[in-house]
DNA sequence: AAGCCGGGGTA
DNA sequence: TACCCAGGCTT
């Protein structure tokens, strides 16, 4: 479920960190929703780990704790759909079924010079059935993984490496010799519109105010600063007061730019222009999902990574200078990538 | 069917 | 900058 939309390279620190602190189903379940996102943090979309930490939950009360073996069962656990079903089914128990995810769309589409956009569900299924041939009932698993590794290492996006393909004779794109690049057809992404925002580090009694985003949708969970986009003609300062004035009931009082940072997410960019302050006056006491929270608390609560840039923008220009010893997250991730 | 949902490597 | 990655869920 890590692996949904995330390469493997990129997904192997977080797999580590995830399975050393839940090493078991009944580990996971005994977490809160909280702690595993806490964990979670970083690797993005975000249900992915509310909908493992409910499976989890699911499975040790209903199920005794054994995990289901069939492709129905299977799918009708929350985060689980038609790939991640037949790849545990035919990888961990040895059902005869293709389990097809990018990789395998793109190598059958191009065995089969399929025309349409393999998304589609009735492409799909023709695609399965196609497979479902090849498939050999005494090591589907394998299988499975090999025609992946295929996509992986020679069936390539891009440049793909025909000459070194075991299959190519198999393959009704190279036998007609045509550009393998031009399959599978795909349907063009419509593009990412930006959003300009401003948010604020504001400071109250040895804390920060931060804010727990809805239990669904973007970032669904996960704690942010408070901050408002930017309307028309308006300052960063004028959207943050009119937000925290209106939302919460907080006059702030005299604030400072503390500079940009720049996010992108599947579906729109982001620009945060930052600012920090002190409350004027005493603020009013806070709803459940918003809280006063310190340096130490802060190293509990799910953030998602733009928050974790702008808080690190603000030590930076607090500090003048990185605290020796102390990583960048950039130059962490690189680090577990080396040593893993 | 189409849109929503993160973050990061790569060309 | 645009694209894509061991997809699934919601509308």
């Amino acid at each position: 479920m890590l692996l949904q939309q995330t390469r493997v390279a990129q997904a192997v620190p977080y797999f580590e960190r995830f399975t050393r602190r839940f090493p078991t189903l009944r580990s996971l379940a005994q977490a809160s929703q909280e702690e595993v996102l806490k964990v979670w943090e970083g690797a993005g979309y975000y249900a992915r780990a509310r909908h493992l930490h409910q499976a989890a939950v699911l499975i040790a009360k209903e199920q005794g704790g054994r995990i289901p073996s069939t492709v129905p069962e299977l799918e009708r656990l929350p985060g689980v759909g038609p790939y991640i079903a037949r790849a545990i089914a035919s990888q961990a128990f040895g059902v005869a079924v293709p389990a097809l995810e990018s990789n395998g769309l793109r190598i059958v589409a191009r065995w089969t010079r399929e025309a349409h956009d393999v998304r589609v569900p009735k492409v799909r299924a023709t695609l399965e059935a196609v497979l479902s041939r090849e498939l050999p009932v005494s090591r589907p698993g394998a299988y499975n993984e090999a025609v992946m590794e295929l996509g992986e290492t020679i069936c390539t996006l891009r440049a793909p490496r025909c000459r070194e393909c075991p299959v190519s004779s198999l393959c009704a794109t190279y036998r007609a010799g045509v550009d393998p690049e031009t399959l599978p057809k795909r349907a063009p992404k419509p593009r990412r519109p930006l959003v300009r925002t401003s948010v604020i580090v504001l400071h109250h009694r040895g804390g920060i105010l931060l804010q727990r985003r809805p239990p669904r949708g973007l970032l669904g969970g996960l704690w942010e600063l408070p901050g408002a986009e930017r309307r028309k003609g308006e300052l960063p300062e004028q959207a943050v007061r009119r937000e925290l004035r209106e939302e919460i009931g907080i006059t702030v009082g005299k604030v400072r730019f503390r500079g940009v940072v720049r996010h992108s997410y599947s579906h729109f960019h982001v620009e945060l222009r930052i600012l920090e302050g002190d409350v004027a006056g005493s603020p009013p006491p806070l709803a459940g999902h918003r809280r006063w929270v310190s340096p130490r608390e802060l190293t509990r609560l799910p953030l998602p990574r733009a928050t974790t840039r702008v808080l690190e923008t603000i030590r930076m220009a607090g500090t003048r200078r990185r605290p020796s010893g102390e990583r960048t997250d950039r130059a962490q991730r690189a680090a577990d990538r080396s040593h893993p």
